[in-house]
RNA sequence: CGGGGUGUAGCGCAGUCUGGCUAGCGCAUCUGCUUUGGGAGCAGAGGGUCGUAGGUUCGAAUCCUAUCACCCCGACCA
């Protein structure tokens, strides 16, 4: 026995940071690696993490004027060719299908059999197959817009995995939309990158910043990509969430035209969007600690879990009995517009042990209650963002609960937010800037004057940095590019990125 | 996909160089007793065709060949 480990979580952020999101995963019990290369199994507690994803991001679709719909996770072949830059993009990393049956083997075993007349291609995106679709619907103006999400799976054939971050197959949602004007698809893009930001910063309590990628970091085929980027724990960018602004482009593939009021023939203007499992990663990257998993509340599986202490049959009798009276009672407490989310933990397992669980996992208010709480009609209240307990009585418990949560939500967002200015930096030089993202540094998020050139790009990649984004909103200001000397009227953002 | 590394019990590892007792250890699991407002203590038990397939040998976790998987570094990352 080494003696009680003063964090939960081993190794430390500090010590190991790749490492340590690992183990919290394993220890908030999220998802594991599965038998299948590159893909991972998301357990309840993970899963129930996206459900309330889901459920957030549903509404605010639905209430942008958006319907849910379904389209084949296959596409065929030809369909990926059409696009000839979307062709560039995809064409490498995609699962393809070429067979329709197995027959026995030589050795006992199963061989592939009846080769298809053209494969089909796990899809990577939907783009293509949408596009095909849309061409049929659309015939007038009066068919437009289109306005379509759909919750699917989909399959990249990634080479280096890590859980949640970049899985070969993962889930997310893909909107697709289709417009008359290009003003109309340009509203569109900006608007659901307004959505993300706000999913993420008012219920993932995720600082993000809006902005445009560069032409390099652009989605291919698309005219222009906006993002929301984030700041991770070890100071690395994260893209959060992607909206597309893809002109003509697919819908000239595709043929997505239409009759306007003028009778003219004019192909269609398309956006989409998505976001993935990978909120999932950013979530535990932005405010798990070294004692495993920090929740945001209005994201939380669970917001309570009451953990019964007795030591005989008689003790527990009443303490259990308090305890559903207790979660009872919590329920009928509205937070965020909907019932406390409160669990039991009566498990045969010794009390620090179940306690410990809780913390790893992340859920926002532990309440212990043992015979001198039942006797003093009290409870002992832990806050995963506060070391300590505390007691209380019951119905102070009861009545503080929504302020409580509403604080650990502001909270975390003020902590994350706090952490990325004191990482941020705006820097003139290209010494500085080299210097800043130094091997030994520490870097963040640098703001500089930039424009699209070879030399940047070579500069950056020498670095093993990224030019996350164009901060949209910025005060035009007079500057000069640092790789080029360019003149330069915005700045973008630099970081090493996930 | 290139370079390097690792596959031995559910997890983490020793043993491999130099082939040879019945393949071990820690944690976890199960049982009993003790403990009980805090990640318990003692005693006992279960669990392994040593990644897989061939080969060399009287004998292979150990040597050889092939293959698969995973990790790290690069390339790539919509």
């Amino acid at each position: 026995m080494s003696g009680k480990p003063k964090t939960a979580i081993s190794p430390t952020r500090g010590e190991d940071y790749p490492e340590w999101y690992q183990q919290v995963i394993k220890a908030a019990d999220l998802a594991e690696v599965s038998p299948v290369r590159g893909c991972m199994v998301i357990k309840p507690w993970g899963y129930a993490l996206w459900e309330n994803m889901q459920r957030v991001l549903d509404r605010m679709f639905k209430d942008t004027g958006h319907q849910n719909a379904y389209f084949p996770l296959f596409i065929p072949m030809s369909f990926l060719e059409q696009e000839a830059k979307h062709v560039d993009g995809f064409a490498k990393e995609c699962a393809v299908v070429t067979h329709h049956r197995l027959e026995p083997g030589p050795d006992g075993g199963l061989v592939p059999a009846g080769p298809l007349e053209e494969p089909l291609i796990v899809r990577p995106t939907s783009e293509t197959i949408i596009g095909a679709m849309y061409a049929k619907w659309v015939q007038s103006y009066r068919d437009l817009p289109i306005k379509i999400n759909q919750w699917a799976n989909v399959v990249r054939w990634e080479l280096r995995t890590r859980l949640f971050l970049r899985t070969a197959e993962f889930l997310w949602q893909e909107g697709h939309t289709a417009h008359a004007t290009s003003e109309e698809a340009w509203d569109e893009t900006r608007l659901m990158l307004d959505v993300y930001a706000d999913f993420a910063e008012n219920y993932m309590a995720m600082p993000v910043l809006k902005g445009e990628k560069t032409a390099g970091e652009r989605f291919p085929g698309a005219v222009s990509t906006v993002s929301i980027e984030s700041m991770m724990q070890d100071l690395k960018a994260l893209q959060a969430g992607t909206s597309h602004f893809l002109g003509q482009n697919f819908s000239k593939a595709q043929d997505i035209k239409f009759q306007d009021q003028h009778g003219q023939e004019v192909h269609a203007w398309t956006t989409s969007w998505g976001v993935s499992t990978r909120l999932v990663g950013a979530l535990i990257m932005t405010h798990s600690d070294d004692d495993g998993l920090v929740l945001p509340p209005r994201l939380a599986p669970s917001h309570v879990v009451i953990l019964p202490i007795y030591r005989n049959d008689e003790e527990r009798a009443s303490v259990i009995e308090y305890c559903q009276k207790l979660a009872a009672r919590t329920r009928e407490v509205n937070y965020d517009g909907q019932a406390v989310r409160v669990e039991i933990d009566d498990r045969d397992l010794r009390g620090g042990e179940k306690k410990w669980y809780h913390v790893k996992r992340g859920v926002p208010i532990r309440v212990e209650v043992g015979p001198r709480d039942v006797q003093a009609d009290g409870v002992f209240v832990g806050r995963r963002d506060q070391p300590k307990s505390a007691g209380s009585s019951r119905e102070e418990f009861l009545a503080n609960l929504p302020t409580i949560l509403a604080e650990m939500q502001q909270g975390l967002f003020d902590r994350a937010a706090e952490f990325r200015e004191k990482n941020t930096v705006r820097l003139d030089t290209l010494d500085e800037f080299k210097q800043y993202f130094a091997e030994d540094a520490p870097g963040g998020f640098a703001w500089c004057h930039w424009s699209e050139s070879p030399e940047m790009e070579q500069q950056l990649k020498q670095l093993k940095v990224t030019a996350r984004n164009i901060p949209i909103g910025q005060e035009p200001e007079d500057g000069k590019c640092i790789f080029t000397g360019q003149p330069s009227s915005t700045r973008a953002v630099f970081a090493r990125a996930y």
